[in-house]
DNA sequence: AAATACCCTTAATATAGTTTAAGGGTGTTA
DNA sequence: TAACACCCTTAAACTATATTAAGGGTATTT
């Protein structure tokens, strides 16, 4: 495999491929789903875009246009809506090995609802619309790679729902707990309660009730 | 394109096709996707079955394994889950020109934890797994439109999400109203209020404070 | 070292939503 | 016509969660 894709490449225009360290990372991710052939990843690999971001950076804002799907190579973000009070809403947490994707924004070009933000220095990989798109109509198995990358992610949200709808904060804490360990160890407790969708205070109060029960 | 179309009918063994007036509003519903040609059409006609749904009975059942992909043609269902304290909650209603799918179980072959269940009598046309596998393998257009079909629904439930955590339940239920003007008509407070993670009294309350402000 | 920002906790009070109980309306079945 | 199932409403008492206010801990900036 590794020899054909030299072959390719001293017949081809030269293209000066600088592979990061990090796109390994979205190989082995996409192994979980049809695994990419060295011909695919080359294609995906010219395709991205490496960027280092700092605690509190914004990769999309309120108002802006996604014009890219990302990749977290390490790092965490999250992704919020600000309501008219001005008070943050979590609506998911994306950690290293996971795709960012605002959908509504990317695809309908739409100004974004939300903002992703990094919780902690992270290091992304981003594909352009237009490179996607390319991927898309030249690769089929990009096309199923992606449609399967969001059937994961719209079950994870049917599950989030389900709890939103039918269990007690304290519950939901529980199963956060259960569901993200890392994460639970990570996040300050005001960003936990964001996605819970409860104060601080009464997560605090839920710990205490928790921490009472042993 | 019908011709070609035609052409190759004559030289395949010979496939009775009788098509079901109902399968045009398949067709419909993609031509907000990528529109099928004749051909396309036809691999998709072949593959559908259509059944008439009884009110109150299921095509899906905890436990069950979900087989097909399912569109509506028409009625409508609800999709809910039964807690542990045998409460229903319902997750989504999809009535006539939409797409029900229960993806974890279908995809993973797990056992489901929703029930689907038509609310009223309904006509519905579904696609058993193997032969939607047939259509991503063998047309491309159909790995893709499933694709955006999938990514479409997801940000329904993205804003579900918001919805849930941030709204109040009165917030939550003019939301309803506002984005589902038919269905408010036809489904019982029963469901909407199961629906918006309230109790059937609580909604009762809120439609008399709403018509108080007027 | 002092100042500041951020986070966690506690507790009192207020509001949102549930539970229980009772009664009435409507449509369907015996 | 009676009986029953289903749905909606109201109200009182109760529980879950929010709000406000205050104080303390720790890391970062000045």
């Amino acid at each position: 495999m590794y020899c054909q894709s030299s072959l390719v490449r001293i017949f081809e225009p030269a293209t000066i491929l600088v592979l990061p360290v990090t796109i390994n990372k979205i190989f082995a991710n996409f192994d979980n789903y049809l695994p990419l052939n060295e011909q695919e990843r080359e294609a995906l690999a010219s395709r991205v875009i490496e960027r280092t971001i700092r605690r509190r950076q914004f990769i999309l804002q309120e108002g802006d246009i996604c014009k890219h799907y990302t990749f977290v190579a390490e790092g965490c973000f999250k992704i919020y809506h600000v309501d008219k009070k001005g008070v943050e809403h979590n609506l998911q947490f994306v950690a290293e090995n996971d795709w960012i994707m605002e959908l509504d924004s990317f695809y309908a070009d739409k100004p974004s609802r939300v903002y992703i933000e990094a919780i902690e220095p992270s290091v992304i990989l981003q594909i352009k619309k237009e490179d996607l798109f390319y991927l898309f109509t030249n690769i089929p198995k990009f096309d199923r790679n992606f449609r399967v990358i969001v059937e994961n992610r719209y079950v994870e949200l049917e599950n989030r729902i389900l709890q939103a709808i039918s269990s007690t904060a304290e519950e939901r804490y529980l199963s956060f707990l259960d569901h993200y360990p890392q994460l639970s160890q990570r996040l300050p407790g005001t960003q936990i309660a964001s996605y819970l969708g409860i104060t601080p205070e009464f997560l605090s109060k839920i710990r205490k009730d928790i921490s009472k029960k042993h």
